[in-house]
DNA sequence: CTTTACGTTGACGTTAACGTAAACTTTGAA
DNA sequence: TTCAAAGTTTACGTTAACGTCAACGTAAAG
């Protein structure tokens, strides 16, 4: 019941089937079979909004398989949790550097539009005197 | 004075010289020529800054292209500001929207992060009273 | 005057992330 | 039963963003 075809998928992230089957063979997604046919559970749907959401966000496959990896830890060994903790700090570091250059990026955009309605506002300035003038200015 | 060669770019942002003249290949760079050779204006470092800066945020070069043509905006007629300041919001809607992808995935390397700490204390919990136990466990 | 460093222009190679086409099977509905 | 829809594998094609290599020019330093 918890189970979907590759065309439910297609339709619920609007990727196509050969987006999905090739995440399939770089081994981000393994769905069931039944006979030849691939059946995905609600994991395989979970970690495919996963790989989409880091698309989005200009992430390579491996660099979200590296994060992705990160969320079913198999509750390793004491060494082992370290270096995972250490590497969800990485990440989150690098994440967070980002969100600066998108923040940059976005103050520069909310500066250029607040420059542009000015511009705008200068222009109805510049309109409306003419407004009185108009007649004249048809002699 | 304030003008660079190619290498000087190369050193500043850590990308080769072959990058840089493939952006001018594409048409994102247009420096000047001392003869043959390159010679970059502080505005080709700037533009140069905002290339990458949007690499890093997963954007394309044509996309990048797109933000910086809004930045030398030409100060147009009144429709060509109407159509600027819609891009300019198009694409600040999309920052928007990828800013909220990424802090959603901020929350969860967060969660993942407590998650790996709260074990590690488990384990120090379950070695804690091996402490007193650690001869006997050697019978 | 030759070496060293930096510059140039082709032009072909490479990697990631799929697209696309061919040839085939399976399955539920008319 | 036949047809249409959805599935499969195999394999070659494509695009973006450079890498890499060859062959060459120029200019200051030893």
């Amino acid at each position: 019941m918890g189970s979907f075809g590759i065309r439910d998928l297609t339709r619920e992230f609007g990727v196509t089937a050969r987006t999905i089957r090739h995440y399939e063979e770089i081994g981000l997604l393994s769905p069931e079979r039944r006979g030849q046919t691939r059946v995905y559970s609600p994991a395989d749907f979970t970690r495919l909004k996963l790989i989409l959401r880091g698309k989005r966000l200009g992430l390579s496959l491996e660099e979200s398989r590296q994060i992705i990896q990160m969320y079913d830890p198999a509750a390793g060994n004491r060494p082992q949790l370290e270096r995972l903790l250490a590497r969800l700090r990485e990440q989150r570091d690098a994440l967070l550097a980002r969100r600066r250059d998108l923040d940059a990026m976005l103050r520069e955009l909310e500066g250029a539009e607040a420059g542009c309605l000015a511009a705008l506002e200068q222009q109805a300035r510049a309109a409306r005197p003419a407004a009185s003038t108009r007649k004249r200015s048809l002699r």
